[in-house]
DNA sequence: AGAGGCAATTTTTTT
DNA sequence: AATTGCCTCT
């Protein structure tokens, strides 16, 4: 063995060292929370590659894009010694993967290259049409559900014929049409969804032996993280891509089997609603006899006391395999367990003990992180973070694209892509306005329609179509032209348009009309909004810009780039306009809330608990230990869900390395309304040795400094939790707060503040039991507001 | 055609 | 609170 193999075995403890130096065969890491699962995996495939692997025949998939640039990054430090051995590695997302396999082999996908990847809005669009077209009552079939229950068969590779074959009763006969309907109208778009990323994947590699023979000449060794939150469908591919067919009863065994190592922990299997299926994880060993296990039980993450926490949480799952957690560290604080007041209250503390661990205990601000379960959440700790100015960060990384106007822009680059994505079509041929309004558009589709046309043919044809006034023809026309000028004359396709993709963003900016009319507006309006519309458009097109900037052709999995990239040699050929733009399109569809996590900023990281999974921080506060948030009003019916909750949390406690906040509020507003709550099951279940509680709903006003009789007043029982407390005290309290409820003073003429819309003057009052005012603030105009809900100070 | 206003509604988590 | 959809007014 080469001395730079050794290396990748220092400081190992024994099973790790297994696990690295595991070469071939199945192999399952149950990689416990913190035993340092992504330094063995790196380090396995530093050491596959020192031992010979060529680096292109390995194949890494993880779940979100940041797991597999963070380990490609550790992979390639490892490898420092020579960038070459790199060279082809193949690290990426189970979703990405398949979108780039479908478009290398489109037609035997049955797709075409060029094709567009709905997100869950664009589903929903194309879900109301198609069950508008089928007669069908949209308020009686929600297009939510429907698509729900589309996703669940989908997960599970059943077809749109598979679903009607075993449909027995009305509702699902009736979901079966919709399903083929939906499928119809996907392919017609020249679309597919998430789901379908993985289910065509599936059926192509299961269907045609050429693209699986392709794959397996290219990948010999497969590598899987999280896979406890794999679901059929990945299952599938998996398993083809490992090989899994080629193994022949009676022959599997220890050295035979395929070269597919898994690496997960059934403990943090949270995606369960999603179709993942925890019986991958479990039944690993049994589909493939020879495979090794190693288990990794050692928490190299967190102190005594968060990790005694978390095991004594996670014991309480009676459909789980006990499994001792334990650490050699030493020390340690206890687990905070604090009961607020209200989530002002509880966002207030959280940034006072950030502040306080970060001017007491050298901690910095990206060393910690708020979790919590829904992304409402966020709004309160937000508020809280800025009036106290302290840096944060949401890890929303679709939120950017949520917008409207980078929805707007990139809905013209996709048509620009696929003329025949009609949802996009739909969404901006008419923005900004330009006279086509929806008595011609149903023309012109019904027109295009009857026909077995894409509505931007009917646009084209706008002439033929019968019954269109002057001026809708007029306009199509426009329209028509301008998407021509983007595409370099209607003949994408093969011949190259000029410019960089930046260019051609900032040419549909422009040509679009969508910065005139965002201009316009912020000009008549003044509002900040127009002006912050104008500002995102031009980050979209350094976005674009820093794309093309960062990407290469040959890193795309399914380039199968020749020998002379793998080789070494030959340089890469300058990428297509079109393909940059496909590319560029499909990095934007398959952006993960956990990809904008990123520790450099400086700042506190705000996120829902599924996107902290994998994550680990010096510092971390579990907010909202409710009953219906966390464990979730949706989760109660069944045991099953009500241990993927309690997983939940404890994959948020283990994300803590050495200090651990878990917060709970008396109070809390839901849409709107102040209402009680009861504290989580959970909290009862930590413990008792390993936390501090404190319970501080009933404290006045905003001390910064927790009352140390306060701490002990709590620990003196268990029934803390759910009964024993005054309600009316506390609403009291919450009065002379003035942080809830009606304050008195609330009179025209007066001057209040608002936590959103800052101080202004109150114009008129009115009503009785939900009464209103009308106030007149100082920067955002005039308003009227339900007291109730308001939180209004008076001034 | 299209903007703006009012009423109803709100199933968490995400690739 | 905030979003969405429906409806009216210009």
């Amino acid at each position: 063995m080469s001395d730079a193999a050794a290396d990748f075995l220092s400081g190992l403890t024994e099973p790790q060292r297994q696990a690295v130096e595991h070469i071939d065969g199945p192999l399952l890491i149950l990689a416990a929370a913190g035993s340092g699962k992504t330094r063995v995996v790196t380090r396995r495939v530093a050491h596959l590659v020192s031992v010979g692997v060529p680096a292109w025949s390995i194949l890494g998939l993880t779940f979100t894009n940041k797991a597999a640039g963070e380990m490609r990054e550790r992979i390639g430090s490892l490898l420092a010694g020579d960038p070459r051995m790199m060279r082809g590695l193949t690290v990426t997302t189970f979703h990405s993967l398949c979108a780039r396999l479908l478009r290398r082999y489109a037609d035997e996908a049955g797709l075409k290259p060029d094709f567009t990847i709905y997100d869950m809005s664009d589903q929903s669009a194309l879900m109301k049409r198609v069950i508008g077209q089928l007669d069908m009552n949209t308020g009686n079939w929600q297009p939510r559900s429907v698509l729900g229950a589309i996703s669940n068969a989908k997960n599970e590779l059943k077809d749109a014929a598979a679903f009607a074959a075993e449909a027995g009763d009305y509702y699902s006969k009736k979901i079966a049409v919709v399903y083929t309907a939906y499928e119809k109208a996907l392919r017609a778009a020249n679309a597919v969804d998430f789901d379908d990323l993985l289910v065509l994947t599936a059926k192509m590699l299961r269907e045609k032996t050429g693209v699986l023979a392709e794959c397996h000449a290219r990948w010999k060794y497969l590598m899987i993280d999280e896979y406890q939150d794999t679901n059929h469908a990945q299952f599938v591919i998996a398993s083809m891509l490992a090989g899994e067919g080629e193994v022949l009863p009676g022959l599997e065994d220890a050295s035979s089997g395929p070269n597919i190592c898994v690496v997960g922990d059934p403990d943090q299997a949270i995606y369960g609603w999603r179709g993942a299926d925890i019986s991958n994880i479990l039944d690993f060993e049994e589909r493939y006899s020879g495979a090794k296990v190693i288990k990794l039980g050692e928490n190299f993450r967190s102190t005594g006391p968060i990790l005694g926490a978390a095991d004594g949480l996670i014991k309480h799952n009676a459909l789980r395999k006990d499994k001792p957690l334990f650490t050699t560290s030493e020390g340690g604080e206890p687990v905070d367990v604090v009961l607020c007041r209200d989530e002002e209250h509880e966002a207030g503390l959280v940034v006072d003990r950030f502040r306080r661990e970060r001017d007491d205990d050298g901690l910095a601000w990206k060393d910690m992180a708020v979790l919590y379960r829904t992304n409402a959440l966020s709004r309160a700790l937000e508020d809280a973070f800025r009036k106290e100015g302290v840096p944060y960060v949401i890890a929303r990384g679709t939120a950017f694209y949520e917008r409207e106007e980078i929805k707007n822009a990139v809905a013209y680059l996709r048509v620009v892509a696929n003329s025949a994505d009609g949802v996009s079509l739909r969404r901006i041929v008419n923005t900004p306005t330009r006279g086509l309004g929806k008595a011609s558009l149903d023309r012109i589709e019904s027109w295009a329609m009857g026909r077995g046309l894409t509505m931007m043919d009917g646009l084209r044809a706008a002439k033929e179509v019968p019954d269109l006034t002057a001026r809708a023809v007029n306009a199509s026309g426009r329209f028509v032209s301008l998407v021509d000028g983007l595409t370099g004359g209607g003949s994408f396709m093969g011949v190259d348009a000029p410019g960089s993709l930046a260019d051609l963003v900032l040419r549909v900016i422009k040509e679009s009309g969508l910065e005139a009319a965002y201009e316009k507006q912020a000009k008549t309006s003044k509002s900040e909004t127009d002006e912050e519309r104008l500002e995102n458009l031009s980050e979209l097109v350094s976005s674009a810009a820093s794309f093309e900037a960062e990407y290469e052709p040959e890193s795309d999995p399914a380039a199968f780039p020749g020998a002379d990239v793998l080789e070494g040699g030959g340089s890469a050929p300058t990428p297509h306009l079109l393909s940059l733009l496909r590319a560029y399109l499909e990095s934007i569809a398959l952006v993960a809330d956990a990809d904008a996590v990123d520790p450099a900023q400086g700042a506190v990281t705000l996120m829902t608990l599924h996107a902290a999974k994998g994550l680990e921080f010096p510092s971390v506060a579990v907010v909202g230990l409710e009953e219906m948030l966390l464990p979730h009003a949706r989760a109660f019916d069944n045991e099953a869900s009500l241990e993927e909750e309690r997983r939940l949390f404890f994959v948020g406690m283990t994300r803590a390395m050495r200090s651990l906040l878990v917060t709970s509020t008396r109070y809390r507003t839901v849409r709107g309304r102040l209402e009680r709550t009861i504290p989580s099951r959970f909290l009862e279940e930590l413990p008792i040795e390993h936390i501090r509680l404190s319970d501080q709903s009933h404290d006045d006003g905003f001390d910064d400094d927790p009352d140390p009789d306060a701490v002990r007043a709590g620990s003196s029982g268990r029934g803390w939790g759910r009964s024993s407390y005054d309600a009316a005290a506390s609403m009291r309290s919450m009065g002379a707060g003035g942080s809830a409820g009606v304050p008195a003073g609330i009179e025209p003429g007066a001057r209040v503040r608002h936590p959103q819309f800052g101080t202004g003057r109150i114009v008129e009052v009115w009503g009785g039991r939900s009464a209103r005012a009308k106030i007149d603030f100082d920067e955002v105009g005039v308003k009227t507001l339900v007291l109730e809900y308001a939180r209004l100070r008076t001034v």
